[in-house]
RNA sequence: GGGCUCGUAGUGUAGUGGUCUAACACGCCUCCCUGUCACGGAGGAGAUCGCCGGUUCAAAUCCGGUCGAGCCCGCCA
């Protein structure tokens, strides 16, 4: 007999079928007994009231293996409306260890117990409240590349090994390559600016690797980042734009499909206009200045505490939670980036921020030749460095005007639910003292 | 790198000098229970209170060290 899945059993009403899956809870009350298995689509309750296809199940724990066989009933006191009565229990794999965490209520997620989450991570994650947190990353992911493939974007994938050489900022990790060294890539920075080459618009979704000694809710080492490059622009704006367009579709819909889960994770309600309010930077100094009586108009950056209140103000005076601060200094720029024609002191780069947090940095790209060879040299770098030179190769067999944006996953998908970690969003998330499971 | 905070059964917590021979809830084991769905009831096992040292008549509790963890700042996405 064919296996049916927990969400299809109800096409089966008055047959016999198979379901397969973990046995999920046992409620033994006597002489009838309910167990729920669970399967990819979900879970079904089954009804024993055969002692000895009970003692089946003795001793067995969580987790284990099951296949059963049983009629489906239409029955209004069960969850979904249906169950499978008079099973044959088949043990396909006994489980004879207790769970080391729950695994059919919610598990804490308070900042004290997350290494109690990670550490438990390879079981945990059968808990249907956190499977809910990672189908919800699932749809994020397919609804931004829906949207990029409709946009005419091409995904690539570009090495994660890399030449000494980095786009500078970031602390990078360093290894052993066949006795040269080598580092894990910090970003796609500068194969992505590459392509724009080979196809105008690129887009990747995969790891990047960052050393940085940062212990805070925001910060992993190993990053999701999707980075999107676009050629052929004709303003900077047509990034900020396309940037804009993506997350608010990819935010519409998720929780336009995802309503249920993320109902039952207390997300916050979401907040959205389709066009993101915008800020230079120094206008956020000068309003959070004013506000706080802390003074940050000499900072080159916003500090953490400014893009949580940005966020919270334009929730309030604009009704978006998601915002834009741009112009940033001159000072806080990287060597690809260009700085604006109308203002030498501030750069054609803009941040999106969501729910408090830097979801994605978005600049553009300075194209010239002699200027960008100009910036990498003040900057510090060699432009000769194997991991540059091929680099200024595409630059010089012509790269039209382009922009894109880093964007950080884990964080989007962290702050649409209304988690309060990063590494909440993550399977196995690797930090400063975690590198298994 | 700097600062602050926290380590008590498998999990989450209470207890902050003596009544702790360490309590409660979930989970686990045994038994009872025919509509549970956070099932209910009775009983039971499970903790050298992170580790080392000190203070004290007395330490889970105070002090020092150490290991582990969390949060903030810096840095960074």
């Amino acid at each position: 007999m064919e296996r049916v899945l927990a969400k299809d059993a109800k096409s089966s009403v008055g047959k016999n079928i198979v379901v397969k899956g973990w046995l999920h809870k046992k409620r033994l009350l006597g002489g009838l007994t309910f167990i729920n298995v669970r399967d990819r689509s979900g879970v079904i309750q089954i009804v024993v009231e055969d002692k000895s296809e009970v003692e089946k199940l003795r001793g067995l724990q969580i987790g284990t293996v099951l296949s059963i066989t049983g009629n489906v009933i239409e029955e209004t006191r069960a969850p979904g409306g249906l169950e499978l009565h008079d099973p044959k229990i088949e043990v396909l794999v006994p489980v004879t260890h207790e769970s080391p965490i729950e695994i059919d209520k919610p598990l804490s997620h308070k900042s004290e117990n997350l290494d109690t989450l990670f550490e438990n991570r390879v079981i945990g994650l059968r808990n249907l409240q956190e499977q809910k947190i990672f189908k919800i990353r699932s749809g994020m992911v397919r609804l931004i590349r829906d949207f990029l493939y409709a946009q005419d974007f091409v995904e690539i994938h570009t090495p994660k090994l890399v030449a000494g050489a980095t786009e500078g900022g970031a602390e990078v990790f360093k290894l052993d390559y066949f006795g040269k060294e080598a580092t894990l890539a910090q970003s796609p920075q500068l194969y992505k600016q590459i392509m724009v080459g080979v196809f105008e618009r690129v887009f990747e979704i995969g790891p990047t690797f960052r050393a940085e000694l940062s212990a805070t809710t925001r910060h992993v080492s190993e990053v999701t980042m999707l980075d999107i490059e676009m050629g052929f622009i004709d303003s900077h704006d047509d990034v900020l734009n396309l940037v804009g367009d993506m997350v608010f579709h990819v935010l519409s819909k998720t929780y336009e499909t995802f309503a249920d889960e993320l109902k039952s994770l207390n997300a916050p309600e979401l907040i959205l206009k389709d066009k993101f309010p915008r800020y230079t930077v120094a206008k956020v100094h000068e309003l959070y200045s004013k506000d706080t009586g802390q003074d940050t108009t000499d900072e080159k950056d916003l500090i953490p505490d400014e893009e949580k209140w940005i966020c919270d103000y334009a929730k309030s005076k604009e009704g978006c939670e998601a915002v834009y601060v741009t112009h940033f200094p001159v000072e806080a720029m990287k060597f690809y980036h260009r700085i604006n024609p109308d203002d030498p002191t501030t750069v054609m780069w803009a941040d999106l921020l969501f729910r408090g947090l830097e979801i994605a940095t978005c600049p553009e790209r300075e194209i010239d030749y002699q200027k960008l060879i100009g910036q990498m040299k003040k900057a510090g770098i060699n432009p000769e460095e194997p991991g540059y030179k091929y680099y200024l190769q595409a630059f010089r067999h012509g790269l039209p005007a382009h922009g894109g944006c880093g964007f950080g996953v884990d964080r989007f998908v962290e702050k649409t639910i209304g988690l309060g970690n990063i590494k909440e969003a993550i399977l196995f998330p690797r930090d400063l003292n975690r590198l298994a499971p």
